[in-house]
DNA sequence: GTGCATTCAAACCT
DNA sequence: CAGGTTTGAATGCA
């Protein structure tokens, strides 16, 4: 290995990257039908299953929680107790038969899935993906993305009902959420561009997504290594005998990095001890001597970010942050005394800002706004304090002031009749609801929400507990009823007319307001009509709840939430005087909020609340967006209160 | 193919 | 709460 001769300087102009990266058209499967390009999930719920009778619903959440436990408990199974299942085998997972296919054959295609595939060391950059391509794998990487998150968030709801009853403590030491959802995913062939290695900007995967654990990342492949800050081809995979640097992480764990946003000094791996002090030098092998090769090929690597960050549960966040060239590299002597080698790292031009500075221009928004924009305020309180969070309402492009006229609604009214109208009663509890209670029995024996307010999977409708009950307002149980949890920000865009973004990120699963407004009779909506428009049709907002928190590409015989049946809303919001934040969000048929129907402070089930809850991560600054059901061409003519 | 060392985690413990 | 400890999973390499 000596004989690199590992300074000479890259030429950036010179091409041998085209020999080593052979440039591959996107069109990587025809898109035209709608063919996936990675093998298709093993397709859900046949629909020969029986509709839900109300009473099985409580035995389902149960099930599913059986189903989940046997999934994970494959622990070191077998050694004394070989009473369970007979190996560790993931095809147990199928436990219920699918009604109509025979088993041994579902076995048989899973099984074949299920051997561990290595990634390929086929290097390929992508390049001219044509809009429908970048729509298809945008799709692709956020379902793949959600059905990650939705295995993680119940993963630890499952965890907590592990507590120990009397102490509230985990019984055990906590599962790895993070782990599991992606080995779930990785047993059923559900992990991204595995077949390719890619140079570049991985398809579906935009500037500024934020991941909340390194296994999210191999997941999606934008970083395939669960630790390790350099992810490589190895010298042995590749087509010329040298390793290629495809990613490398920025979290801060090598003390001789330094970070400056467009140019970074990145130390290379290795010569840490086990608690990552410096106590050797460092060799040019491994990702070290792949990055030098990248170096001198000119070959663009991915840089991913880890930001501390409260907003995160877990306090570590990772933003991507695009393409970066190695421009020049050298041995160095670390703060530690021991050698290290640097590769200064530049950011390709001509890419969409940084996601990592748009949290940090995010962040000095929230606490120093003029500071940060002396100009565009229209105001720095849209709820008039009453929110908990402010709402600021921004307009640079013209001198359109309109939301600021209208009277700010915190939550929806509902005409009295609405809430005569059926069952008053609540639960007694006194203190914590536990699954047993009576309003966890009304959800089907448990709760929509984990211990952190995160909706586990949506339903058709929720009860949460309300004024008649006994329970505390810190209730699990009660999570939309209490109001924005981030700031705001209603802001003008040429596109949109109006949008919603938040100046926080927002974690997948989370509530963020309520789509609020006057709540209609029929007599009123005629005379409404009549007027023109500002009334919304709640019975047109897509169904995008079911979507979250779906299993069905992991459990074969998944039931997706059917109970309880709401009758089709027939009513009709004005938001003509009176409305909040949410009719300023934009419509998308690939949206990013959920509308979520829930009952609190009344139990009339044809007039819920309309909870808007976040299908995924969403990057500070980021749009909001709704589906409403309508075609997108159409929208220009119903959108509301553009 | 197998075992093993390496690795800019993540959660818990002190 | 900073710093140590424990459990971990993918990968490249011998």
């Amino acid at each position: 290995m000596g004989s690199t001769s590992m300074l000479q300087f890259q030429d950036l102009n010179d091409p041998p990257a085209a020999k080593i990266v052979p440039k591959i058209e996107p069109k990587l499967e025809p898109l035209d039908e709608p063919s996936p390009p990675t093998p298709p999930p093993p397709l859900s719920t046949p629909p020969t299953l029986s509709p839900f009778a109300a009473s099985d619903v409580f035995s389902e959440f149960s099930r599913i929680s059986e189903m989940f436990r046997s999934a994970f408990g494959q622990c070191p199974a077998g050694n004394g107790d070989g009473s369970v299942l007979p190996e560790a085998d993931p095809d147990s997972l199928a436990l219920v038969p699918v009604p109509g296919t025979e088993p041994h054959l579902s076995n048989v295609t899973v099984a074949g899935a299920r051997k561990h595939e290595q990634r390929s060391s086929e290097l390929v950059r992508v390049t001219d993906m044509k809009s429908e391509d970048q729509q298809y794998y945008r799709g692709l990487v956020r379902k793949t993305r959600m059905l990650y998150d939705s295995l993680r968030v119940f993963a630890v709801a499952e965890d907590e009902k592990q507590k120990n009853g009397d102490t509230g403590h985990l019984l055990h030491r906590r599962t790895r959420a993070d782990l599991k959802a992606a080995a779930l995913m990785r047993e059923r062939g559900l992990w991204l561009n595995r077949d390719k290695r890619i140079v570049g900007d991985i398809p579906g995967v935009t500037i500024g997504d934020i991941f909340c654990f390194r296994m999210e990342l191999c997941v999606v492949g934008l970083h395939g290594q669960p630790q390790a800050g350099i992810d490589y081809v190895p010298a042995s995979h590749s087509s010329n005998g040298e390793p290629i640097a495809t990613s490398v992480i920025v979290s801060g764990g090598y003390e001789d990095d330094e970070d400056s946003g467009d140019i970074v000094i990145y130390t290379g791996h290795g010569g840490q001890d086990k608690n990552g002090k410096q106590v050797m030098h460092q060799k040019l092998e491994c990702g070290n001597l792949a990055l030098e090769r990248s170096m001198n090929y000119g070959i663009e690597v991915r840089v991913i970010r880890g930001l501390k960050s409260g907003a995160a549960v877990n306090s570590k966040i990772y933003v991507y942050d695009g393409l970066y060239r190695v421009v020049e590299t050298w041995f160095d002597v670390g703060k530690s005394g021991f050698g290290v080698f640097k590769f200064k790292l530049v950011r390709i031009e001509n890419q969409v800002e940084m996601g990592s500075n748009v949290m940090k221009f995010a962040y000095n928004l929230g606490t120093k706004p003029l500071d940060v924009r002396p100009k565009g305020y229209v105001t720095l309180n849209l709820s008039k304090n009453k929110e908990k969070f402010p709402v600021f309402l921004f307009n640079d492009i013209d001198g359109d002031h309109d939301p600021v006229h209208f009277e700010y609604l915190t939550t929806t009214i509902f005409p009295p009749y609405v809430s005569n109208y059926g069952s008053k009663a609540g639960c007694t509890c006194t203190g914590a609801c536990f699954n047993d209670c009576f309003c966890a029995m009304k959800n089907g024996g448990e709760f929509a929400y984990d211990m952190h307010g995160t909706l586990v999977r949506g339903k058709p409708l929720i009860f949460e507990c309300g004024p008649k009950c006994g329970c505390p307002p810190s209730c699990q149980n009660r999570v939309s009823q209490k109001g924005l949890k981030n700031r705001f920000e209603v802001f003008r865009s040429r596109e949109t007319g109006w949008g919603v973004r938040s100046l926080d990120m927002i974690q997948a699963g989370s509530f963020i307001c309520e789509y609020a407004g006057v709540v209609l009779t029929r007599e009123q909506v005629q005379i409404f009509t009549m007027n023109g428009d500002n009334l919304i049709y709640p019975s047109r907002f897509a169904d995008r709840w079911s979507e979250w928190g779906d299993l069905s590409q992991i459990f074969s015989d998944y039931v997706r939430p059917q109970h309880p049946t709401v009758p089709p809303l027939d009513f009709a919001m004005d938001v003509s005087r009176m409305r909040n934040l949410a009719c300023y969000m934009s419509h998308s048929s690939c949206p990013n909020v959920l509308v979520q129907l829930v009952l609190y402070d009344h139990n009339n089930v044809s007039f819920p609340h309309l909870m808007l809850f976040a299908l995924e991560k969403i990057p500070p600054m980021r749009e909001l967006s709704l589906d409403y059901g309508v075609a997108d061409e159409y929208m220009g003519k119903l959108a509301i209160c553009i």
